[in-house]
Order: C-alpha cells, then sequence, then structure tokens
RNA sequence: GCAGAGAUGGCGGAGUGGUCGAUCGCGCACGACUCGAAAUCGUGUUACGUAGGAAUACGUACGGGGGUUCAAAUCCCUUUCUCUGCGCCA
C-alpha cells in the first residue's frame, strides 16, 4: 500500500507506475481515490466540529446538573441528541468512503524500482548473473522422481491413500538429506549474523489479511475447521505478523532474521498440482530469511539477501542464476524481486528455487510496522525485505540432478556431509 | 477445558459515569548548577487524523469489537491475551 500523501501530492507518478506495471485498467483508480479523499476530509472535519460542540453541550450539562439547574440541563440534553443524530448520519457516509478508498488503495501498486525492466508478464524477465557452469551431464538424467525412486526414497502411493495428490513420504537417506539441507542453510545464516527463529505455523485472519489480499488468501491458504486459524503458507507470514503494530527502536533495525516453517499451499489457480514429483505440493518445508530495516538500507539488503541464496547453491555445487522479475510480473506490493533459479541438467533449463522480494514500505504501512527515527523523533514506516534460503524438498530436483551419477549414485558435496553421518553418497537400492 | 482476578502512556502504577489524554513515580530529552560528572532544581515527553509555516487548535483512541447514556478508562455484552486454582496433555 503506497501513501496516500504521495497520490494526493504527485497523482501523475503513480499513474505512470500503474502504466509501468501494464495494470491500465488500474488508472482511475488515482482519480477516484483523489476525489474520495477530498470528499473523506470534508465529511470529516465536519464532523469534528459537531463533535466540538457535542462535547461542549456534554460538559455543561454536567456543570448545570451539579448547579441543580434541571431543566437547563433537559434543554441542553435534547440539543445533544440533535447534534449525535446528525453525526450518526455523516459517520455512515464516511465510513462507505473510508472502505472504497482502502479498497482502492489497497489494489494500487507499489511504486516499482528505477532499475526494474519493464514488461508486461514474465516472459519479459530477465537473466541477471549466473554462478557455476551450467553443464549437460554426459548421460541422460532421469525424470527427478525415477532418481529418487531408484534410491528407495519416496512413496507418493501411499501419500495419495493417506493425503491425498500433493503429498510425499520421504524415505530414508533422501529424507535425512532434506533435513541436512535446512539444517545447513539454517546453519549458513546464522553464520552471515541472522538471528534463527521458529515461528507459530498457524496464524489467525487478521494477520492473514494483513500479509495478503483476499484473492491469495482464498488461493493460498488452509483454514482450521471450527478455529480462526490458518496453517501458514511461508513463515515469513508468522515472522513478519510478530511485528505488526510495533513501534521498533532505531537501534533494534535491522532485524536480520532467518526462519525455519513447514509451508502449506492449496495451490489453487497457478499451474496446479504437478501430476508426478515434488516440484509443486501442498506441503514443503523451508529456511526463510527476513529483513526488516531502515527505508536508506532496503536497497543494500537486497542486494546481499539474493547472493546468500546463491553463495549457499554454488558451495553445494549447484549451478544458478538470478532472474530479475519484470515490472508486469511483480505483485503489487513489491518494489523490486527477482528469483533465485537453479540449472536443471535433464530440462537443460533454469528453474525456480528462491524469490528475493524488497517491498520497501508498502507492507510496513498495511502491518503499522514502523521505528523511531531518533534523527526527526518521528515514527516512519520500515523497510521489510524477505528471501528463500532453501525450500525443499523442490530445490532437492536441482540437487539430484547435478550430483547424480553414471552408476545411479548421488554424491553428498563436502558442506553437508557433517549432516549426513559422513556419507558422502547415497547409493541406489536393489530391487 | 472449568472457575476467579486482571489488561491504562517507553516501564511501573492511580483513576470505578461529567473540567480525565488521564494523579504520581521511573525512564528519556533539553536547560540551570559544575572544570567535568553525580546529586539537585526547572522545562518538556502517547499515537493517529484534519487545518496551519509554526506555535497551536479541533477530533479520535485507556487490549479488540459491539451496546447503554446528553456524557464511558469507569456500566452492560462479546472476543483475545495474562495471572491464580482445578482438570487434561506431548
Amino acid at each position: 500500500m503506497i501513501d496516500i500523501n504521495l497520490l494526493r501530492e504527485n497523482p501523475e507518478l503513480v499513474k505512470e507506475n500503474i502504466r509501468r506495471k501494464f495494470q491500465d485498467h488500474k488508472l482511475p483508480l488515482v482519480d477516484e481515490v483523489a476525489e474520495l479523499d477530498k470528499k473523506r476530509r470534508a465529511a470529516q472535519s465536519e464532523i469534528d466540529s459537531l463533535r466540538a460542540s457535542r462535547n461542549a453541550l456534554a460538559k455543561s450539562i454536567g456543570a448545570l446538573m451539579r448547579e441543580k439547574k434541571i431543566e437547563e440541563a433537559e434543554q441542553a440534553k435534547l440539543q445533544s441528541k440533535s447534534v449525535n443524530e446528525r453525526i450518526a448520519v455523516l459517520e455512515s457516509e464516511i465510513s462507505v468512503v473510508e472502505e472504497q478508498i482502502k479498497k482502492d488503495m489497497m489494489a494500487i501498486p507499489n511504486i516499482i524500482a528505477d532499475d526494474v525492466p519493464l514488461g508486461k508478464d514474465d516472459s519479459f524477465n530477465v537473466q541477471g548473473e549466473t554462478f557455476l557452469p551450467a553443464e549437460e551431464k554426459p548421460f541422460e538424467i532421469p525424470y527427478h522422481l525415477d532418481i529418487l525412486e531408484s534410491l528407495g526414497g519416496i512413496d507418493l502411493d501411499a501419500a495419495r491413500r493417506t493425503s491425498g495428490n500433493g503429498f510425499y513420504y520421504l524415505i530414508g537417506d533422501v529424507a535425512r538429506l532434506h533435513s541436512a539441507v535446512l539444517t545447513y542453510a539454517r546453519d549458513f545464516m546464522i553464520d552471515k549474523g541472522f538471528t534463527y527463529c521458529i515461528p507459530p505455523f498457524m496464524i489467525r485472519s487478521e494477520v492473514v489479511s494483513g500479509v495478503m489480499s483476499f484473492e491469495e488468501m482464498d488461493n493460498m491458504m488452509y483454514k482450521i475447521e471450527g478455529e480462526d486459524l490458518y496453517l501458514i503458507g511461508t513463515s515469513e507470514h508468522s515472522m513478519i505478523g510478530r511485528f505488526m503494530g510495533e513501534i521498533l527502536p532505531e537501534s533494534s533495525l535491522p532485524q536480520t532474521l532467518t526462519s525455519y516453517s513447514p509451508c502449506f499451499r492449496k495451490e489453487k489457480g497457478s499451474h496446479g498440482i504437478e501430476e508426478r514429483g515434488i516440484y509443486r505440493i501442498h506441503q514443503f518445508e523451508k529456511q526463510e530469511m527476513i529483513v526488516i530495516c531502515k527505508p536508506e538500507e532496503s536497497d543494500e539488503w537486497y542486494e546481499k539477501l539474493w547472493r546468500y541464496t546463491v553463495e549457499l547453491f554454488t558451495s553445494m555445487q549447484i549451478p544458478v542464476r538470478q532472474l530479475i522479475c519484470c515490472s508486469g510480473d511483480l505483485a503489487d506490493l513489491k518494489y523490486k524481486s527477482c528469483d533465485v533459479e537453479a540449472w536443471s541438467p535433464r530440462q537443460k533449463k533454469y528453474f525456480e528455487v528462491g524469490s528475493c522480494s524488497n517491498l520497501t514500505d508498502a507492507q510496513a504501512r498495511r502491518l503499522g510496522i514502523r521505528y523511531k527515527n531518533t534523527k526527526t523523533g518521528k515514527n516512519e514506516f520500515a523497510h521489510t525485505l524477505n528471501n528463500t534460503v532453501a525450500a525443499p524438498p523442490r530445490m532437492l530436483i536441482a540437487f539430484l540432478e547435478n550430483h547424480l551419477q553414471a552408476d545411479g549414485s548421488v554424491d553428498i558435496p563436502e558442506v553437508l556431509r557433517k549432516y549426513m553421518g559422513g556419507k558422502d553418497k547415497i547409493l541406489p537400492v536393489r530391487k
């Protein structure tokens, strides 16, 4: 959500931003909000002065009662009652206007960074740097599910029976590898100075509606029956929710946190659940990083964050690239965003394993996350960023494909061995 | 889960229908005193909205939501959380 003051003072800038995101259908919202805002302010000042006169009347009634001037007090009561009636009418009018303003403001996208490439959809996303050579293998790489099965590491049939499509049993060394990656990712971020945090895996609707739109909520979130609770779709939800309505001391910034959680997603719409495998599923686990910082520091943090993910993947000898999200593909709350994509030697292309975003103050404004600026003495909205460290089992697809050997075994890179009990290989099982 | 008590400014803690945005203490900021500091004294110190260059003025908010009343921190309903006791449980 952008600052309504920006819209008042510079509506053209807001409109230009909408055009850059190829959302021309939202252009009328800007003038609509400006109009409604004027109306709201006029009504508000009328209400304020009515309330002032009512307050004065109420005070005088108190005085009259003490002086036992009952007649005059009764007169004033009647007068006050009629003022109240007028206030009630105006209040119901203003609440309609305010609701519409809020709805419109939610739909108006955050101002995007100057260096975001322009384009109307994901086909205009731009490749950034690549890391480690993306090489083809001298033998054919099977589909990831076949690799998992050859290692005796997965049972999807049973998962479909117990839970349905989009769930999995990971077994043996593969399950251990899954945990090893998460633990390594956790320690990696702790070494970068981040604070480890395990958040609640369920959150209230109040928090959910703060961190996402109704549409997203409907497409992603699982609700607990009979409770005001939702399963989190990512730990970002509960991690950012932690700071809702807070005024942080400036000295506590930046907050650099790395969190672990399982993630639950309906995956309604989008591409849906894939028939074969663990690419898009209802449940996965994720090591995440979030940063809450002062506005002037968010650009710098953004660059650091996505590079941490790159460093993590390259330390596991997985080739990756940065894919810069273009204006039209950027979610409304985002100032800029990029994906870290891992190389798939089977498909001979990169696929998404992480996503890094700088939301500037848009998310903080919605949730009321502020800090006390010691220079100005004012409370200002902080900037929020989030990024994936590692999210298995999806990232295991890249892992397995890149480390598969001609004999069917999978090499464990040096950095993970201590989390695998010293193993340097996962061997295929004999049928 | 049941019963009782509670939720007030950065913190502690008064206030139980009307001059209460809220006594007081701590903390913090500024000033005086001092070579400097401590102590002391003085002044200031909630947030948000609207108007204003500013001082300021008006409005709103005493966990959240709703109600009673001319008037609510104060009364009623509801909800969340905390504490105490009982029950249950990894």
